[in-house]
RNA sequence: GGAGGGGUUCCCGAGUGGCCAAAGGGAGCAGACUGUAAAUCUGUUGGCACCGCCUUCGAUGGUUCGAAUCCAUCCCCCUCCA
């Protein structure tokens, strides 16, 4: 079998790594137990954790064991790594709900069942019970903090102030290294570049205390061309629940991504051969680059919500962009005939359908000439939309250039 | 604990008694051009019963005809000293 490294490797994964060939060497030898942490501080995955989910799967495909590791405790402190900003303190309750929606997520991705399967634990387990003195006694002396001082991950907020309950994170999320190392004898951790202060810290903990080898591995942040976090949207991150983000936006959000971004995302974030990722996408042989969009919102898609709703995503971007289809999968909000009567105004039928958050913003795109209603623009603040305009069963709120919506009366 | 600096609209950042719903930039939104792309250009970006009114400049009180701007108290952040 090929050697996983390579795989990730190849598929632009890698950043960073303790020991590129030492940890070749291990993955090629024989099942590794790794692991990488996800702190529940909200209540869904988004796009960001998922490209971290995908490197465990590939991860698993080629036999190692993933730990996921869910960071119950470590989410009480709040990881400062490059942040300019204290994290938002959440209460354990909340912690504890947003761990619990993690868990179900992940189930979607990895195996877990046998014996060999990936493994789920919270280090709430162990961070939670610690003892402070005794915490500070056994492992406080093996973290230098002059060392720690000049950790890259450190450095915005050594300018901008950084309190020492944040300064902590980095212990605690050794500790977990070490924890998993006694436990289920986890060897590598892996993590977004944005970790490697705080993954390197926990494997030379791991050296201190047992002597025994450990490695790091990090991987490219999701960003696109112009270095800016991907994932993002104007209302905010792209999440995995349905009900967050629908898979139809989700659909939408991955075919607009930018030219630019297309390989990188197909590469990272889909299971698609190279060779054909690069056939899609190379348009000096002539690819279609827009077609290669579509095949990245698909796949992705699938992964995330299964092949039903991604059919359902393309038949509606077909039906809206492509001319003609089923409009039978496109958003949709209907309005109970009382509140509609014998004809609402157009402001109010935009702010039922949720299109808008204000009046004002209602007037203001219609006077933008950015509201249409059945592909016709609406160019009077005040007009009043009557039963006519919903012929077709519904009628086709449209808000710019790519936001559809159907309103129906029920 | 002492001294100094600071908290402004989504973000950064001007504004130091009326001309301030508050410059400028970023980001967002819309229009044109396109390929449901990028770049570019244009418009726009607190709310509402919208040419007028209401709410906003850390919090609460006060001075004033009038405050984001002045005073008092309080909260929070940063820097240096202890």
């Amino acid at each position: 079998m090929d050697n996983v490294f390579d795989t990730l490797k190849e598929r632009g994964f890698i950043e960073q790594s303790t020991n590129e060939e030492q940890v070749r060497e291990l993955l090629g030898k024989g099942p590794v137990t790794f692991y990488i942490g996800f702190d529940p501080t909200a209540d869904s995955l988004h796009v960001g954790h998922f490209i971290q989910i995908i490197v465990m799967m590939h991860m698993q495909r080629a036999g190692h064991r993933p730990i996921a590791l869910l960071g119950g405790g470590t989410t009480m402190v709040g990881d400062p790594s490059g942040r300019t900003d204290m994290r938002r303190m959440l209460t354990k309750e909340q912690i504890a709900a947003n761990a619990a929606k993690f868990k179900t997520q992940f189930s979607r991705f990895l195996r877990f069942d046998d014996k060999d399967g990936a493994i789920m634990v919270n280090n709430a387990e162990w961070l939670l019970p610690l003892n402070y003195i005794d915490f500070l006694r056994d492992y406080g002396s093996m973290f230098s903090v002059n060392r720690m001082l000049t950790a890259e991950c450190f450095k915005t907020r050594l300018e901008k102030g950084l309190t020492f309950l944040e300064f902590n994170y980095m212990l605690m999320q050794s500790y977990d290294f070490l924890e998993l190392y006694r436990r289920y004898g986890a060897v590598l951790q892996l993590g977004g570049n944005d970790q490697w202060s705080n993954i390197l810290s926990g494997a030379d903990l791991i050296r201190r205390v047992e002597g025994a080898e450990a490695h790091a591995l990090t991987f490219s942040l999701l960003t696109n061309s112009a270095g800016k976090k991907m994932g993002k949207t104007e209302s905010g991150a792209v999440w995995l629940d349905p009900q967050k983000t629908s898979p139809y936006e989700f659909y939408q959000y991955w075919r607009n991504i930018d030219d630019a971004d297309v390989a990188k995302c197909l590469a990272l974030l889909t299971f698609l051969p190279m060779e054909q990722i690069r056939q899609l996408t190379d348009t000096s042989a002539g690819a279609d680059i827009n077609k290669a969009k579509e095949v990245l919102a698909n796949e992705l898609t699938t992964l995330v919500h299964g092949a039903d709703e991604a059919a359902k995503a393309q038949a509606a971007a077909q039906a809206l962009f492509g001319g003609g289809g089923n409009m039978d999968n496109v958003p949709s909000t209907t309005i109970p005939a009382v509140d509609f009567g014998s004809g609402m105004d157009i402001i109010s039928l935009l702010s039922a359908c949720g299109l808008i958050s204000s009046n004002s913003e209602g007037r203001r795109l219609i006077k933008d000439g950015g509201i249409y209603l059945n592909n016709e623009r609406i160019n009077d603040i005040s007009v009043i939309v009557d039963k006519k305009a919903f012929d077709l069963g519904y009628a086709l709120l449209r808000k710019g250039k790519k936001i559809y919506h159907k309103a129906i009366i029920g």
